[in-house]
RNA sequence: GGUGGCGUGCCCGAGUGGCUAAAGGGGGCAGGCUGUAAACCUGCUGGCUUCGGCCUACGGUGGUUCGAACCCAUCCGCCACCA
């Protein structure tokens, strides 16, 4: 197969990188590509702990997608030599080790959602267990021996913790250079990772020349910031928009994005033109569009790419409905209440899953955040007979029609 | 190997025998204002309840006491200093 010119596949692999090392040899490696028609090796490593796909780790598979589109091997290592272990790293808690049931039952997931960014029949996927657990004593004291703990101290996250006295674990130590021998048991090419992994990443280049093989380029993404705009997105701080999610949900956690995550989230996670991500930035900055109408597009953007052109439209229609008219949306959810009649309020709200218990719907209710046919309630003691369908809202976006049993 | 310290709610952190479901802050949720933005203001932030109360909770276990997050014993975990 042929493959693109090399400018061609520089533009592509380079839009919306953060840094790369380095451009040369990555030039030299697509240049040699071209010529000896073979593709590059290119590698990514996930952790099978946590199964949901969010945005954020969307934006480097993405990177994968386009590597993909352009010819080239992708492969989707999955680190479960890593979770079976168990990984210290990061302050004080402890991963737990993951059995082997689980670690599969997780990778099934995480290729379920991968898949819908990547092209299934064109990317290997591979378990890193598969050359780690074979690794014996001796092989691993070799790889050891190829790295000294003043480099290790190099690491910014290492060295804060040292200088603070802070504990690093002598696993912690020893994780990099398993990430490292994955690029050389893969001869990968290039590595894909945010910028987080920088130093990861640049080991795998010297491990691999301790290997006699070639260095592999570093291509290292954005961290993509979290619904809140502070923190990165991740699913323990609950501030991610996972590719799994209804196209209401997408929707909605798009448009409640700060501002300023308009251009990031445009640029790290669709694929318009740049020429139109331009236009975003200026108006953006001069203020002369109301930021909004850009979320919308930007909600519509990522509803298509995870669902369709029409779910965006339902969606945003939806949206439009329930947040500027005020009014409710066109398919809720019913339940049929067959319990005793007539039934407490905020029991019926736990009940229906709109609140985790009894207390809290009851402060939902003291709060004034609860509604039954647009009435708000305002006494969680009140009795509420169902013998005809009543529509329950609590909370901005919970709506649910509850009907009697008949 | 020795010595000392620490472990409180989602997180940080006060509390050192009853007035403690536990100060304060962060985060979160709800309401107001808006563009489900930001900023700001207000309320809530363990569970059950026949709304009288009841139950669970301050690392685990056992004890002292009318009464324990708080005192004692023991176990576990973490940390520091010395070697």
């Amino acid at each position: 197969m042929a493959f693109p010119p090399l400018n061609e596949q520089m533009d592509l692999i380079l839009r919306g990188a953060e840094e790369t090392i380095s451009v040369e040899d990555l030039e030299r490696k697509v240049v040699r590509s071209i010529r000896t028609e073979t593709p590059l090796i290119i590698k990514e490593g996930f952790d099978p702990t946590a199964p949901d796909i969010h945005l954020g780790h969307a934006v480097s598979i993405r990177k994968l997608k386009h590597f993909q589109d352009l010819g080239h091997t992708v492969v989707f290592l999955i680190g479960d030599f890593t979770a079976l272990v168990g990984d210290p790293s990061g302050r004080s808690k402890i991963r737990p080790r993951m059995t082997p049931d689980e670690v599969e039952k997780n990778a099934e997931t995480y290729c379920a959602q991968v898949f819908k960014i990547l092209d299934r029949k064109k990317t290997q996927v591979r378990f890193n267990s598969e050359w780690l657990g074979k690794l014996s004593s001796y092989d691993f004291l070799a790889l050891a021996s190829h790295y000294t703990v003043a480099r290790m101290l190099e690491r910014d996250d290492f060295d804060k913790r040292f200088k603070s006295q802070t504990p690093i674990a002598v696993l912690e130590f020893l994780y990099p250079l398993l990430q490292a021998y994955d690029s050389v048991a893969l001869k990968a090419d290039v590595e894909l990772g945010g910028t987080d992994q920088k130093f990861n990443l640049l080991l795998g280049r010297t491990i691999q020349e301790c290997y006699q093989q070639e260095a592999q380029v570093c291509l290292m993404m954005p961290l993509l910031a979290g619904t809140d705009g502070i923190e990165k997105m991740s699913k323990s701080l609950g501030n991610f928009i996972g590719i799994n999610e209804s196209p209401e949900e997408i929707y909605g956690k798009t448009m409640s994005i700060p501002d300023n995550l308009i251009h990031p989230f445009f640029k790290l996670c669709t694929d318009i033109p740049s020429r139109d991500l331009e236009k975003i930035n200026s108006d953006l900055m001069q203020g002369c569009k109301n930021p909004r109408d850009h979320k919308r597009w930007l909600a519509c953007e990522l509803v298509t790419l995870y669902h369709s052109r029409e779910a965006a439209t339902r969606a945003d229609e939806n949206f439009d409905k329930l947040f500027r008219k005020k009014q409710v949306p066109d398919e809720i959810t019913e339940y049929i209440c067959d319990d005793a009649n007539p039934i407490t309020i905020s029991r019926l709200i736990a009940q229906v899953g709109g609140a985790a218990s009894n207390s809290e719907a009851r402060r939902l209710i003291e709060g004034g955040g609860v509604q039954v046919d647009g009435q708000r309630v305002t006494d969680p003691m009140m009795q509420v007979t169902i013998d005809r369908p009543i529509l329950l809202k609590v909370g901005k976006r919970f709506f649910i029609r509850v009907r009697p049993k008949d």
